[in-house]
DNA sequence: GCAAAAGTGTTGTCCTTACACCCATGC
DNA sequence: GCATGGGTGTAAGGACAACACTTTTGC
């Protein structure tokens, strides 16, 4: 390795006042919106609100709100996610940061798009300020500031993951059928799936405990109820899986 | 599906003047730290400096800087690519945003991390202020700030996409041996790999173009030099590959 | 008994892996 | 001629994809 001349960092040239440093720094407004997914009537379906903004009157916006002072950027998602439905311990993960200047009419906003997979049964909405509801991802076209950009960027994300980590559990009520998880994957990844395939690849994983219960009141023969085995799942990365571009 | 009664958005409810509600959220500033990530001597290495923060003497750190008004994200991480190394379409990619309220002595500061990977021997650095250098990854223990974890998610997500886009390309000289590929390969994922599976693997993909050059001032059997065909790869995403937990 | 979905195995193909020998060049 | 890495093929095993019939339940 050849030296090279450099212009060191000398003692006298360090800075001594980091506070003094940091307020120079030009400082933008920050916030968080979660694109929160769940699986009703074999649908994939965002939980959604209506903008209050007048510009963008009727359009549906995500769920965010800015960051407080002294506040994690997951904590934030974690708060937005308990304010408006109540819950927490659940799947929380950070997508993208969106911060083009021209995002809000406001001004510029910098937004940390979270993705979160919940249970729609598991809760009740409990608050249903500005028309809070699950809305289905299909048809979603227009959306309030560059949120439509943010759904399809955590969209494309959650198809990308589901196929290497078991996320889709989260969207499931704690027992379910086969043919439940095969709508799920169907719906997710937007193709059809071959059932005795799909059973096998599931069986063959280890992974479902079979809870000896059959589902009640459908109107054809009943299929069994698994639960999913968090515990055994303790992840496992992949190693060199080849190439696949 | 059931009608639930909401709390709809009315319009005298309506915010006219969103400037003014972007003026109320706290403000913070905002940062790119971008994570070079180079290939030399069989060794993976990242572009830094050493940190002019008294308080992190000797440190090494990332390259980093405010984003300016109205400049876009990714914009601000190419000009601290250009900036300091004087190359522009290079590789970036947008990682993650950090953002804990301690992770600058200075006051909270979010940084947006992005990856870039470039090729070491196509530019001399042309600039040396703060003891600009290439330091290999496997010698990197302490960091400045929280550019220690930057880095360690950027190497993470580095050796992720590696195995599913043909990242490596930008870290090579144009013209490369598949001896060097096999190298960079192995510095990245940290693992031996079969030299006849995975040339075989390379020729299958048929993305590599003979230049039907030699290597030259080797002191043993010369291999062929290649160059990577970016034309004929445009993406093909993966479809259903299983689900590789 | 009919509709609707549950449940179940086999086969061919492809991909991955493991593995050993000769070749070209510099010294 | 020796050291170093270049270059090549094959066989076995595992994963994936395609495909059809019988069973159970509600009505």
């Amino acid at each position: 390795m050849k030296k090279i001349p450099v212009k060191a960092v000398h003692p006298e040239q360090l800075i001594q006042d980091a506070v003094q440093l940091v307020r120079s720094y030009p400082k933008v407004p920050l916030t968080v919106d979660c694109v929160i997914f769940g699986f009703e009537e074999n649908k994939l379906k965002i939980l959604l609100i209506k903008s209050d903004l007048a510009l963008y009157k009727g359009k549906y916006s995500l769920l965010g709100d800015f960051v407080r002072d002294n506040e994690e950027l997951d904590a934030a998602a974690y708060r937005i996610l308990k304010e408006r439905t109540g819950m927490d311990n659940v799947f929380l993960d950070q997508v993208k940061a969106f911060g083009s200047p021209a995002r809000h009419p406001g001004g510029r906003v910098i937004t940390i798009a979270y993705c979160s997979l919940l249970n729609i049964q598991h809760h009740a909405l409990k608050i249903h300020d500005n028309e809070l509801n699950w809305v289905s991802l299909a048809s979603l076209k227009e959306m309030a500031f560059d949120h439509k950009e943010i759904v399809d960027v955590c969209y494309q994300w959650l198809q990308k993951r589901i196929q290497e980590h078991p996320l889709g559990f989260n969207l499931l009520p704690e027992k379910f059928s086969l043919r439940e998880l095969q709508n799920l994957y169907e719906a997710i990844l937007g193709i059809t799936l071959d059932r005795r395939n799909f059973r096998k690849k599931f069986a063959s994983m280890d992974l479902l405990i079979d809870t000896n219960e059959m589902e009640q009141d459908v109107s054809h023969r009943p299929g069994k109820l698994y639960k999913f085995n968090f515990e055994k799942y303790e992840k496992s990365k992949r190693k060199w899986v080849g190439i696949d571009f």
